[in-house]
DNA sequence: GTCTATAGATTGATAGAC
DNA sequence: GTCTATCAATCTATAGAC
């Protein structure tokens, strides 16, 4: 395997399994293990763990960013692109009601362990949160309403997203989904 | 220091450090030098990570429980008993901020690691869930309403603690905690 | 009930052969 | 670029003196 691709492959099996159980519970074995590469090979590829944390962030702000391209190209209905962004609690529900949220669990988890990578996890969030803030302008809200509604649909997403893990009632995310798309549709308050 | 005594004084530190730091980034050093006795004689009182982590959840039900009675008693409008549900986000705004909500971090974190005490943990919040149920029943709400809003009311408290520990803004949580508040007041839809 | 000493496994991380 | 061998530190956990 050449050296470009094995980091790749490191990279999104730590994206994988820092998701699944959580980042502190990773060890180096177990992601080598996954990759199928010594312990040794993969002090080639990172130093440290924090390196590690830092790619997958990058990967995912990646990941994140793409994926509101394509909702944004998907329809011209700011109120339908917001309910993409609903949606994929519905989309992902099987892995949230396992490991919750990636975002949300993983910026936790950082704020606890006082890591300093919790200030580049947390822009993810605000990548959500300031798109839905422009769909949320577009449909003509002023400056402090369109923020306050971008908030309040993220954190419907975190609480809904806690609660499935908890809980792991699968009812009760579509009810909570179907709900919320409805209230943005016809543009109520939330 | 008696037996009971010390025996108490782990489970006080334990609960103090899981909430700070995470359960798996907890080690038994780190209990043992906070109550300030050696790893041997911590032993003596809990023989696995397990064990203390089941005296922990007992110890957060019995203190729940006694803090619904307490709510409970302060007034007989049930919508301003729900009301003293949403302001522990204000009460205990400097530590959600810093390490998210107790409930909700340690459910999120034992389901990521499919530790069995997750069924304990989340005990904890079907205490609160049953308790808000309770009070919009009292306020005249029908059962699958009477739930879903106490649901909404969980999903709100998750949602918003999961915001403030990533952005750490407290004018933010006064806001919406303000805002819930009046909701409820209003016997508003949520 | 509390301590010291210690076991055995695993952690993050390095050195050097190929 | 990949491996094996190895490091020191830390982990959970035990044994036994006091």
């Amino acid at each position: 395997m050449r050296g470009e691709e094995t980091r790749q492959t490191i990279v999104q099996k730590a994206d994988e399994i820092f998701y699944r159980q959580g980042f502190e519970a990773t060890s180096f074995a177990d992601i080598a293990d996954a990759v199928g590469i010594s312990r040794g090979n993969f002090y080639h590829h990172f130093r440290t763990k924090d390196a590690i944390l830092d790619a997958v962030i990058d990967m995912r702000r990646e990941h994140t960013r793409s994926m509101l391209v394509e909702w944004e190209d998907s329809t011209t209905d700011p109120a339908e692109r917001v309910n993409c962004f609903v949606r994929i609690l519905i989309t992902n529900q099987a892995r949230i009601m396992l490991h919750g949220c990636p975002v949300g669990t993983l910026c936790t988890e950082l704020a606890k362990l006082q890591h300093p990578a919790l200030h580049r996890a947390k822009h993810i969030f605000a990548l959500f949160g300031d798109w839905l803030e422009r769909q949320f302008r577009a449909l003509g809200h002023d400056e402090p309403e369109a923020r306050d509604r971008a908030l309040r649909v993220l954190a419907f997403s975190q609480g809904v997203a806690t609660l499935a893990a908890a809980f792991r009632d699968e009812t009760y995310v579509r009810r909570e989904v179907d709900r919320m798309c409805d209230l943005i549709r016809q543009q109520a308050p939330l």
